[in-house]
DNA sequence: GCCAACGTTGGC
DNA sequence: GCCAACGTTGGC
């Protein structure tokens, strides 16, 4: 089982967006980063735990946790035309661009802030891609290592 | 393959 | 709104 972080901004997709669908699951699309597509296409796997973070708000944090529900397949809103993530270079027979479906589990007890771990300054932290200066992946692999601690924070 | 220009992310 | 830190594009 593998541990990861992905990144919304709650304007637009926030945890209760998600958690308001049907079966509280919703596709992930509209990433258009490589690294970020090869780790949905080739690493994310059914049943992993992802926690689900607010970014571009007024407190950027981990809010919740969510479960990946099926495994990369192409992201069809990079075909739309009218589409805000469309990419002519992207098209059905070769897709460029993938998704995987996540499922909401559950709002943490409360949520854990950048602010909180930057000031925490954990050496055991000191290596989360989330608290590297410049980083802006939205869809970052964590240990489990991390994610316990995190989770232990809540 | 280099690199300048440009676009995006995302914290502040 | 600002801007640092990237990532991407495209001319050469």
């Amino acid at each position: 089982m593998n541990y990861w972080l992905m990144k919304s901004e709650p304007d637009v997709f926030g945890i209760d967006h998600l958690k308001a669908m049907p079966k509280k699951t919703e596709h992930w699309d509209g990433v258009r980063n490589y690294q970020a597509r090869n780790m949905m296409r080739d690493d994310m796997k059914k049943g992993d735990q992802v926690f689900f973070y607010h970014s571009n708000c007024d407190e950027p944090g981990i809010v919740g946790v969510m479960e990946v529900v099926r495994e990369g397949y192409p992201d069809h809103t990079a075909f739309d035309p009218d589409a805000k993530y469309y990419d002519p270079k992207s098209d059905p027979d070769n897709p460029r661009w993938y998704m995987v479906d996540v499922k909401y589990k559950r709002h943490l007890k409360r949520n854990i802030s950048l602010r909180e771990l930057k000031e925490r300054d954990d050496p055991k932290l000191a290596d989360l891609p989330l608290l590297r200066k410049g980083n802006r992946l939205s869809i970052m692999p964590l240990t489990k290592k991390h994610w316990d601690l995190l989770l232990s924070l809540e």
